[in-house]
DNA sequence: TTGATTGTAACGATCGTTTGATACATAGAG
DNA sequence: CTCTATGTATCAAACGATCGTTACAATCAA
């Protein structure tokens, strides 16, 4: 009889899943930490996604904080090589930027994503914690702050103001966003033509 | 001797003060809302701020969801308020539309404002209370809808995308400026010319 | 048999909330 | 003016639930 049912109930499972179970830790936490935030997200609750017990999950993680932070970690760490890559064979500066804009977006709104949006609110995240985070994404912001100096922008435009409107807005675009009525490049050109990009 | 020291320890206090201490807890708990967000904050932490137990505080709120969806409420009432007083002799459409801009802005970056930025982030409060917020920022959000197909704005433009924008990047303010570099003026300026505005 | 993976059970801390006692300011009675 | 009653505001203590975390036993694959 081979092993055709893939629900092995209890102990160990095949050997190899190990690294797949991890990942969907991972995975199951950043969702439930995007949607309820840190506070609001309970070790156990991500247990349940995964059909563990809260307890169990420390078999992968060594803390809620560390997996939080990870978990950041990771998902800027994505986020900026998927932009470098998408940006590295552009020459023009207003159109580098506005492909920056375009994967991020994109980034941000892939509903299948690890990366999803805990890039914004350190809200409820202890002390300890947030200064790690605030540490990983000045050198996320450090990309953009590059992508804007380089760009062509209306006079007058304080590109450090710029920077940061810029990026709130495509970081926040997942809270409001739903597919339908506009697609995600509509909603991109929309995003690029007020900020003056294309 | 007279009772000249202003520091009754326990018990009641004097007369007519029970609205004032109502109001310190409201104040109080709206700043760590808007700091830590709903779950990050408890009963305890409001009471220390006020100089109280936590238990006391019931004396004044009947729960916690509660509190939090009339401090909700009432900065958005305040809002709606400041920003129909301001916009009321405006006749120029998009001079209507900066003017509210302006004045939100300045309702989110004042320190000393009861309505600081918890208009943000639904993240980690429970579905019952959510569903109260959202519709009462429906309504708000109904007075920029106004304003801004009123305004004059670049052929193209999506206004209810706009609009989202917009407002995002008006109640997200606070979580960046720091005074110092530059003035809530300049801030505005900066905002308005982004967006056409102006 | 062994080692990797998960469950069971509990720890102490903290959560929102309730209950009942208590201290005080004040009002009325003498 | 003094004494007592009353209501207001607060504390002290506890409730059960849940939190992050740990120790250890149980299970299964190899």
């Amino acid at each position: 009889m081979v092993a055709m049912s893939r629900a092995p109930r209890k102990g160990a499972k095949s050997q190899g899943d190990t690294a797949t179970r991890e990942a969907e830790v991972v995975a199951a936490a950043a969702e439930l930490f995007a949607r309820d935030g840190f506070a609001g997200t309970s070790i156990r609750d991500i247990g349940e996604k995964v059909g563990l017990l809260g307890g169990s999950l420390y078999y992968y993680i060594r803390s809620k904080e560390a997996l939080f932070v990870r978990i950041h970690d990771d998902a800027l760490q994505t986020a900026e090589d998927r932009i470098r890559a998408a940006i590295e064979g552009v020459d023009d500066p207003n159109e580098r930027l506005a492909t920056a804009c375009r994967t991020l977006l994109a980034i941000q709104l892939d509903p299948n994503s690890l990366t999803t949006p805990l890039m914004n609110d350190f809200r409820s995240v202890p002390d300890s914690v947030r200064e790690q985070l605030v540490e990983r994404r000045d050198a996320f912001e450090g990309l953009f702050r590059d992508l804007v100096n380089d760009a062509s922008l209306p006079a007058g435009v304080d590109r450090d103001v710029y920077r940061i409107l810029l990026l709130t807005t495509l970081n926040s675009a997942a809270s409001w966003y739903r597919p339908g009525r506009l697609s995600l490049d509509e909603v991109a050109q929309q995003i690029l033509r007020t900020y003056s990009i294309t």
